[in-house]
DNA sequence: CTTAGGG
DNA sequence: CCCTAAG
């Protein structure tokens, strides 16, 4: 779970979101640093401190110590081992890994935790590992790639201890892992503790691949160079294939996924804006390797998969993702939000701000708006123009309305600029406010259909269709979900065609050519920003369709109710003519 | 991005 | 109407 990242020192940092500019947080740190690993029965107490930007441990106040009081109330029983590795999570200035766990052989272990505070300003894996070597202190460490693999996975642990209220159980997350021989419950029990949630899939197949892939699921695979062979991760290429040596790869199962990775997306302090966002092109990927085609994947199949997956291809994954409890950046992240606690449904945007790790978010500055959105793929590229109420009807999931409803927004917003675009009308937008209480009002004005108090232009061409739209279409409220295939739904803006527009697209044809559609669209339909292309040439389509039929004789058809503009015979006539001479 | 064609 | 493969 790379994502969605709501570790223990997380919630705790983002509990004290007070810091005004200065990079302050607030940590907690075990009273007993010292004590050994195997002292996890211990009594440990823990205390809220801020950490100041020198590193200074500040007492927390009373507010941050209430922020925090819950969460560590409801997981603190099932932290002893827990926190115990936090404490080396959080870097302490000076500070060198004692714990005897953590120093295996390859360092791997102990060195990651210095490493922890200079990657809030690393960068991204294909830029070559960052090499903020001042921090590394930690002499004849092995390779930086297998440190922080490490770390991610242990703060992956504790991001599902926390989202889940589950008891990770590590014993099955280290070391070699063979799926293999793990019975049903068991991969239960390793699903769990690798996601963070429960599953009830039977199929231990599946089961395998998704623990599989989740534990390996960092960074895209097919950057690493590592494959799976027999449920274990294999490093490919030259240093030892596949060594049996098995020092190299008793951690390794864990650790040595990230090899070109680098980083891990999971959140560190204050992390800048651009390291989000590179993170969040590991987790799609990752999203997309990792789920989806379950019964094709192979092992080889990691390393294989580099065309870049369609957007059908991810939208279907999303729903799948959906119904399976998806780790998919939205529906994880409110799965988590749904057990952490309601109020984040209340005050998304204040979750936004103070767990910055639990909402995956980029900044978005459509409209020079920069409001901060939680990253979701932008499906609708065209003309999203759906209402709150098609929107709501299409997304029964668990999905956060409140981030369905800002995407929406910034799609409306994005959509509208757009159009200004097309019709040439400049106008400064208002930034987005987004409300907090959720209300969706059904807007018939299609061209006013943004739910926000958004202010946006409206194009004074609206109002000549709508004199001449007999048919008093105007409004695209008729917005239909058809089902998909796969048992997903999928919005269909329609929008009738009034004879205005079918005269016109007649008469674009004649001047322009069959074809040209782009041409005909900008020049005679600039009216219609919301006619593409594709749709005058789908119109024409049609309407040869129709001419061609309906000229031989007019049959049954007339019986049927055609409310829906029936075409003029004399249109139809010029548009057989039209396409005979181009034919 | 545009066009063409299938769904 | 939507999606995608080709220019």
């Amino acid at each position: 779970m790379c994502f969605g990242g709501f570790s223990m020192e997380e919630t705790v940092v983002g509990g004290s979101g007070n810091d005004g500019g200065e990079k302050s947080a607030t940590e907690k740190s075990s009273s007993a640093l010292s004590s050994s690993p195997k002292s996890s029965s211990d009594p440990v107490m823990y205390k809220l401190v801020r950490v100041e930007g020198d590193g200074r441990f500040v007492p927390a106040t009373d507010d941050e110590v209430m922020e925090v009081e819950e969460l560590l109330e409801d997981v603190k029983n099932d932290f002893s081992t827990d926190l115990e590795q936090t404490k080396d999570i959080i870097p302490k200035e000076g500070t060198s890994a004692h714990d005897p766990k953590l120093e295996s052989p390859e360092g791997v272990l102990g060195g990651h935790c210095k490493e922890v505070e200079a990657e809030k300003s690393s960068s991204c894996p294909e830029e070559g590992r960052s090499s903020d070597e001042n921090h590394v202190n930690q002499p004849g460490s092995a390779g930086q790639c297998s440190k922080t693999p490490a770390r991610r996975n242990k703060s992956g642990k504790l991001n599902a201890a926390v989202l889940g209220r589950l008891k990770p159980d590590f014993s099955k997350l280290r070391g070699e892992i063979c799926l293999d021989n793990l019975s049903i419950g068991e991969l239960h029990e390793t699903f769990k503790a690798t996601f963070g949630r429960e599953t009830s899939v039977k199929d231990k197949q599946w089961l395998k691949r998704r623990i599989a892939m989740g534990l390996s699921n960092s960074c895209d695979a097919s950057t690493t160079t590592f494959i799976f062979k027999d449920n274990k991760l294999i490093k490919k290429g030259k240093e030892g294939s596949s060594k049996s040596d098995g020092s190299e790869l008793k951690e390794p199962v864990l650790a040595t996924v990230n090899d070109k990775c680098g980083k891990s997306p999971i959140g560190n302090g204050d992390k800048p804006e651009g390291h989000q966002i590179l993170s969040l092109k590991k987790l799609r990927s990752s999203n997309i390797s990792e789920s989806k085609n379950e019964d094709s994947f192979t092992e080889e199949r990691v390393a294989k998969r580099l065309r870049k997956p369609t957007r059908r291809y991810i939208e279907e994954l999303e729903v799948e993702s959906r119904e399976c409890g998806g780790r998919l950046v939205l529906s994880a992240k409110n799965s988590g939000h749904a057990q952490l606690s309601p109020r984040s449904l209340v005050r998304p945007f204040q979750n936004i701000q103070s767990d910055r790790k639990a909402v995956v978010t980029r900044l978005d500055s459509l409209g020079g708006s920069g409001v901060q959105i939680p990253y979701v793929c932008r499906i609708r590229r065209g003309r999203p123009r759906e209402n709150c109420m098609t929107l709501m009807e299409f997304h029964p999931s668990r999905m956060s309305m409140a981030a369905k409803l800002v995407k929406e927004a910034v799609e409306v917003h994005a959509s509208r600029r757009d159009d200004e675009t097309d019709n040439g009308i400049k106008d400064s937008i208002a930034p987005i406010t987004v409300p907090m209480p959720i209300r969706c009002n059904p807007v018939p004005e299609p061209e006013n259909d943004q739910m926000w108090p958004v202010t946006i232009p409206v194009e004074q061409e609206q109002d000549v269709e709508k004199v001449l739209d007999s048919s008093g279409e105007t409004c695209d409220n008729n917005v239909t979900i058809v089902p998909t295939t796969k048992g997903g739904m999928r919005r269909k803006h329609h929008r009738a065609w009034t004879i205005a527009e079918v005269m016109k697209l007649v008469e674009g044809v004649a001047r322009y050519g069959a074809g040209r559609w782009s041409e005909i669209k900008r020049l005679a339909f600039a009216s219609y920003s919301y006619r593409t292309s594709v749709d005058l040439k789908d119109k024409w389509r049609n309407l040869l369709r129709a001419s061609f039929a309906r000229s031989p004789a007019d049959k049954g058809m007339n019986s049927r109710k055609n409310a829906a503009t029936p075409i003029p015979a004399s249109i139809l006539l010029r548009v057989r003519e039209l396409a005979e001479k181009q034919a």
